[in-house]
DNA sequence: CTATTTAATGAGAATCGTTTGCAAATGCAT
DNA sequence: ATGCATTTGCAAACGATTCTCATTAAATAG
């Protein structure tokens, strides 16, 4: 259905693995989350298109997705791993702690400095992971002020 | 036995809990603990001194501890909680990928540009989590030249 | 120092997210 | 369509952490 979920079942083929009903329709879930959801909010999603599948199929196949490269899994403050589709573009997360929401956003100036404090420790960056945790500014309203 | 775990204990008392043999032990396990170890091993440190002691309290009062600000409780990679006493000044971690030890680092500029990027976003930063992963630069050993 | 009060402990059961074993179902090459 | 390997659903197993509750021990008052 969706040319994104085309993409990872044609990894999917290429890597050797079967092309399943169940694979297809959780394929065509992750590529449609952009909220990053946990594996329990996706199995809803997934089931509510195909009631038979079963949570072990979800946590099977987005283990594979993930090992391709298709998908990615973070875990944030909290026990459950939260999943995304593999993005072209690197970016990190902030999470506003007032809703919980996640938004993205990507410094270049941070991910150099991370490279070059590596560097300077004698280690050659690999990965790393960054997590901003902030409460939204309040907007001071322009608003009449009283007579 | 130990200044800082003689400071652990006080925190304890002045926040209305009671100095037991356990806490007394747990304080200077962790206290002296710069590794960055996970919980069973703590375990297995304050069981070393008295076998005595069960998982349970090491969980409960680690947790207490931590939430008198006198431990801190990191989750790397792996689902397993790192703990490591709460130091004066903020710093972040590198883990170096082919030994798995934990290696501390502090960047005054990452720091910065990180409440930044968050002001940017509408957010007061209040919080963070940043850890690099890396792979030791194989030192280019000077050696003599083959002939 | 002893009695009283109350919080802390140890042992184990419970929980939660995730993984695994296995028989039945299904994809896919022939 | 046939045959075989892979995938599935189900349930049981798992590892880390938390909880329950009867027992023990710290603090405090006498
Ligand atoms: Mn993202
Ligand atoms: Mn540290
Ligand atoms: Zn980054
Ligand atoms: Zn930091």
């Amino acid at each position: 259905m969706s040319d994104a979920a085309d993409a990872l079942i044609e990894h999917c083929r290429e890597a050797g693995q079967r092309i399943t009903g169940p694979r297809r329709i959780i394929a065509n879930v992750v590529v449609k989350s952009d909220d990053h959801p946990d594996v329990s909010e996706i199995y809803r999603r997934v089931t509510a298109i195909d009631p038979g599948i079963s949570l072990s199929t979800v946590y099977r196949t987005l283990k594979i997705f993930a090992a391709t490269g298709l998908v990615e899994r973070h875990s944030f403050a909290g026990g459950r791993v939260r999943i995304e589709p593999a993005s072209e573009v690197h970016h990190d997360h902030l999470i506003d702690i007032a809703s919980g929401a996640v938004i993205e956003f990507r410094s270049d100036e941070i991910e150099r400095l991370q490279a070059l404090v590596a560097r300077e420790l004698g280690f050659e960056l690999t990965g790393h992971r960054l997590v901003l945790y902030g409460r939204p500014l309040v907007r001071t309203l322009r608003r009449a002020r009283k007579p």
